[in-house]
RNA sequence: GCCCAGGUAGCUCAGUUGGUAGAGCAGCGGACUGAAAAUCCGCGUGUCGGUGGUUCGAUUCCGCCCCUGGGCA
């Protein structure tokens, strides 16, 4: 169990990242990653990811740990953590964990239910029988196996239809039953601290399209042009950072660097706006809600 | 100045053989239990450029005017 552990939720742009150091350093706490693209390596400025020199006071861990061609997914995020906390890293300095995924949030707060891991092989197939078949195809063969599974995913949802496939395969259970099992949070809720930023929208707007066109400028062109060197299969997490594909476009050709960051700005605000649906319904009652950094006087 | 093609939702456009209109994108709202920067669901009234006329009725037909492209001078 973490004690006295601090959560940061807020979507793209609302600056929490640098309130996250600010309480860090004032506590003598470390910052903690939650964000499901800042763990990997090679996008450091696409992503957003704090610099070498300020993830080294206070110090920031999970941060660009992961290589691109490698899966990343809740669950390994969650043992990452575990990881830290066995070392004891918590009981000495305060962890403030912050991030974009609310999912993250979540699995940490709640835990995640006991699912099987999922041979590459299953996964495989059950994805090609998705891109072969369609999703409401494989919506039935779901009522079959997992009748309740089945009623509480959309037919046209096929990345869940394909989750809860592969689950009961390989369980040879259902999806459903594991589903009811739930884990345990990994974070005291009694000794927690929780924050969600929550700008205007109007002003996230503008900082999603300055800090854009400022990531450019910093060179994120040339990070996507590394990262599409490599080959890496495109349905990699890493691959659909937003930006990549748009950028990615440009390079190719296809538009003019003006139009590819448009796209990604419209990308990006889109992205904005599902986490604050998430933090606004998502997220326990009890964490402060603050439209900007400035307002915390914690 | 003349000829042609257009002017319909924030944008790109469709359509109404005359009964006041609809797609995509954008936008807005929502879901979310190991891909989550992912995946999925829901939401479309806008002087149909303006103004006269014909008509029971015009965004649709006719006249004039304005604007935008292209062509001829």
């Amino acid at each position: 169990m973490i004690e006295n552990a601090v959560l940061i939720a807020g979507p793209t742009a609302s600056g929490k990242s640098g309130l996250a150091a600010d309480i860090a350093r004032r506590i003598g706490g470390v910052v903690v990653n939650a964000d499901s693209m800042q763990v990997y390596s090679t996008l450091r400025i696409l992503t957003a990811r704090p610099s070498e020199a300020e993830a080294a006071n206070p110090p920031h861990y999970l941060y660009g740990h992961v290589d691109p061609a490698i899966a990343h997914s809740t669950g390994a995020w969650l043992r990452d953590v575990a990881g830290l906390a066995r070392t004891g890293l918590f009981e000495r300095r305060r962890p403030v964990f912050v991030g974009g995924t609310g999912l993250y949030f979540s699995a940490l707060m709640k835990g995640l239910p006991d699912f099987p891991e999922i041979p590459p092989s299953v996964r495989e197939k059950w994805r090609h029988a998705l891109a072969g078949d369609g999703a409401a195809r494989l919506h039935s063969v779901l009522a079959e196996r997992d009748p309740a599974a089945a009623r509480g995913i959309n037919p046209t949802d096929g990345q869940r239809i394909v989750r809860a496939l592969e689950v009961c395969e390989v369980s040879g259970g259902k999806f459903s039953d594991l589903r009811a099992s739930e884990g345990s949070g990994m974070v005291d809720m009694t000794t927690m601290r929780g924050i969600v930023l929550e700008p205007k929208r109007q002003l996230l707007r503008e900082r999603i399209e300055n800090r854009l066109r400022q990531m450019v400028r910093d060179g994120a062109l040339d990070e996507v042009d590394t990262l599409l060197r490599r080959g890496l299969d495109p349905d990699l997490p890493a691959m659909k950072a937003i930006g990549v594909r748009e950028l990615a476009r440009y390079l190719a050709g296809e538009f003019s660097l003006d139009e590819a960051i448009q796209l990604a700005v419209i990308a990006t605000r889109q992205y904005a706006k599902r986490q604050s649906t998430w933090f606004r319904h998502q997220i326990p009652q009890g964490f402060a809600r603050i439209a900007s950094p400035a307002e915390w006087t914690g």
